[in-house]
DNA sequence: ATGCATGAGGT
DNA sequence: CCTCATGCATA
């Protein structure tokens, strides 16, 4: 009972503290909307070159002033070279692969080979003591001490702004790797993924989330910043910049001043993240602390960098005028409830996976189906991982090297 | 700070 | 089913 503050934050600058506690209200985004690819319409409020974005744009945020898809990749030269930079070995299959690493690879590959027509009678040996995909959950108590809930400005518009884009596609033939060969010399490899396993990483222990009612200390000011809620236009100078700036090293810049300003202010990700909704930029909603976090340490993927950057800016600059003036206003926070499972994969399955992540990034339906048996996961489970696979090494970081 | 997940929008 | 932008749950 005594709960006084409302959320953990976490401590600052730093992370990893189980500040995780944060509890938001339910913060629905609106700033979604991704246009993969060619389209190239605006990003959120300031870009957009067309005036009816912003009125009806609201979801639509479309990037992309380059395209994007993996497939056509040389489009946007920013973009290929971030990704020639990526400790990817894309096209050496066999090439630079460690024998280490394609061992695994294979013989993971052999599973899907051997079904077919023969025996398929590959029984693993004994793979993991327990399911790998420890699929936990923690009950989410939240002893949360609601406070009024209110302003909760859940801008959604599923409208999407496709406005009139340059687009120029010249679609790249993208030889992918024979899966033959797999099914060549992989045959006799004895999976051996699962064994010594056990032992490793995977505690799989997942003892209490443990929170420590660590708030007690605020800062006299944090607060102020956190809620700056006046709907004045921004400052007109910055239509032209968001769309046009998409160097990397801009970004990076700016991330790192804005993750030192935030601190200044005694903000959290996490503030910063809600408090975004309290700017009423059409089309932008809350962010989560994740994100905010990805944009400081640059792990977002470029067109999101840009996409982001006006807007957190926006934020800072309101919230350091707030800062000067003091304004203290109540917070508004909410929590709800929110339960949602994070299946934890196992370090050997992990490698496994990667090993053959490493020779086919994408394999079709059916290996992923072969592969999640073989390992012991669910399809689904497999998939999402290419998929975030897939992502990462997509990801912009210290990639710039322009 | 990150890993796995969800969903929108496109093929 | 994929890609992308994001987010919850975690370590």
């Amino acid at each position: 009972m005594m709960m006084m503050s409302l959320n953990g934050k976490q401590p600052f600058g730093m992370a990893h503290a189980g500040g995780g506690g944060s509890l938001h209200e339910p913060k629905y985004s609106a700033l979604h909307s991704a246009s993969p690819g060619t389209s190239a319409a605006a990003a959120p409020p300031a870009s957009s070159p067309s005036s009816t974005s912003a009125g009806s744009g609201a979801g639509g945020r479309s990037s992309a002033p380059s395209s994007s898809s993996s497939a056509s990749s040389s489009t946007s030269t920013s973009e290929a070279l971030r990704r020639a930079c990526l400790p990817a070995p894309p096209s050496n299959i066999f090439g630079g692969l460690d024998e280490s690493l394609l061992a695994r690879a294979e013989a993971l590959a052999a599973v899907d080979i051997v079904s077919p027509g023969k025996s398929h009678h590959h029984h693993p040996p004994h793979h993991s003591p327990f399911k790998p995909d420890a699929t936990y959950h923690t009950m989410n108590t939240i002893p949360c001490t609601s406070a009024a809930s209110s302003s909760s400005v859940p801008i959604s518009h599923p409208s999407a702004l496709s406005g009139t884009h340059h687009h120029h596609h010249h679609h790249h033939h993208h030889h992918q790797p024979h899966q033959a060969l797999e099914g060549e010399l992989l045959e006799h490899i004895t999976p051996g993924l699962a064994l010594g396993a056990m032992t490793g990483p995977d505690g799989s222990v997942v003892s209490t989330p443990g929170h420590a009612p660590h708030m007690a200390s605020m800062n006299p000011m944090h607060q102020a910043a956190l809620s700056m809620a006046h709907a004045h236009g921004l400052p007109s100078h910055m239509g032209c910049m968001s769309d046009v700036d998409a160097d990397p090293r801009d970004l990076e810049a700016f991330a790192e001043r804005f993750k030192q300003r935030r601190i200044k202010l005694g903000v959290t990700q996490a503030d910063v993240g809600s408090a975004l909704a309290n700017l009423k930029i059409p089309g932008v909603g809350s962010l989560s602390q994740s994100t905010i976090c990805r944009f400081e340490s640059l792990t977002l993927s470029h067109n999101n960098m840009i996409a982001l950057k006006p807007i957190l800016q926006a934020w800072l600059e309101e919230a350091e005028k707030s800062h000067r003036e003091k304004l203290t206003k109540p917070e508004l926070f909410n929590g709800a409830e929110k339960k949602r499972k994070r299946t934890s994969i196992a370090a050997p399955e992990k490698r496994s996976l990667e090993a053959y992540f490493a020779i086919q990034p994408r394999p079709s339906s059916e290996k992923i189906a072969a592969i999640a048996e073989k390992l012991d996961l669910k399809k689904n489970v497999v998939r999402v991982w290419f998929c975030n696979q897939r992502q990462k090494q997509k990801r912009m970081k210290y990639s710039a090297g322009i």
